[in-house]
DNA sequence: TGCCAGTCTAGACAGAGTCTAAATTGACGC
DNA sequence: GCGTCAATTTAGACTCTGTCTAGACTGGCA
């Protein structure tokens, strides 16, 4: 398992112990539970929602620690956050550059489709700052 | 006052009723005060930021008032929704199209310089939806 | 003047996320 | 195996933004 690696759900859940320890996160039990959910495949998935598939799964998390470890997992990179709605903070576990459509209608939330998007004529941060990510959602309605 | 103008802030405090009326909106003081507030200059305002503007201006709007009034004019487009950060929603009264950078580190958000930023191969909208519209957020950090 | 729909209000309430202090875990040296 | 120590987890209190409710107010109109 290299450093770096970039783990393309789906992981298996063998090898979400090496996958966290290569970003340098210390392996517990809760956070396999929840990387293993969060990386079984690309996926948007709130903290409620992840905690609800704990119960589900059998294993179980504080409210406190899944949101830590959710936390954890973005700041190391393993997902990344979105914020889309104001209500809730969803987790992506798609490594890969892409940008989302938003439902505003029924709060439903998937990727653009592979085509070619680009931004061009990006200006540069200001003075002093530099560039973190850049998020990209289309918001729809339903017709 | 043509209908469906667009009012460039700043929008002097006497034009305010005629640009709440051109939109559909019924006049009442609270409007005015809030509508003065928001069109006295291009800004991004959170509803937290609105009331204590009002208080600071002698005037007061109770918190659901505040709330309701933002949520109308987005719904009406004088305003527009912005979700950035998860913990608060900002109100921009910016008419024109533009994208907005944010400093993850302080909070601040200040729109893009006026270059022309374009997004080409934008995927058209999935069966049955319709375009609502398109943010796009430069996270910065502070260097 | 009386009516009525629309608006405004205080305050209770809801839900996401954070904080705190104590308990648990597990790696490491002995 | 055993004690120690730092990191992690936990329950639950707490904060904050935003919503809801039920009643009061307002202003246009007959």
């Amino acid at each position: 398992m290299n450093i770096k690696k970039i783990m393309t759900p789906p992981v298996r859940r063998e090898d979400i112990p090496a996958a966290l320890a290569s970003l340098g996160i210390a392996v517990t039990a809760q956070r396999i539970e929840i990387g293993a959910i969060l990386l079984e495949s690309m996926q948007h998935l709130s903290a409620e929602q992840v905690q609800a598939r704990l119960e589900a799964d059998g294993a179980s998390a504080s409210k406190a620690t899944v949101y830590n470890t959710l936390g954890l997992f973005a700041k190391k990179g393993l997902v990344r956050e979105l914020v889309i709605d104001g209500a809730r903070v969803f987790y992506d576990s798609n490594p890969y550059d892409h940008f989302h459509f938003y439902n505003v209608d029924d709060g439903t939330l998937f990727d653009f489709p592979s085509s070619p998007v680009t931004l061009t004529n990006l200006p540069t941060p200001p003075e002093g700052m530099k560039l973190d990510k850049v998020d990209v959602v289309v918001r729809v309605t339903t017709k």
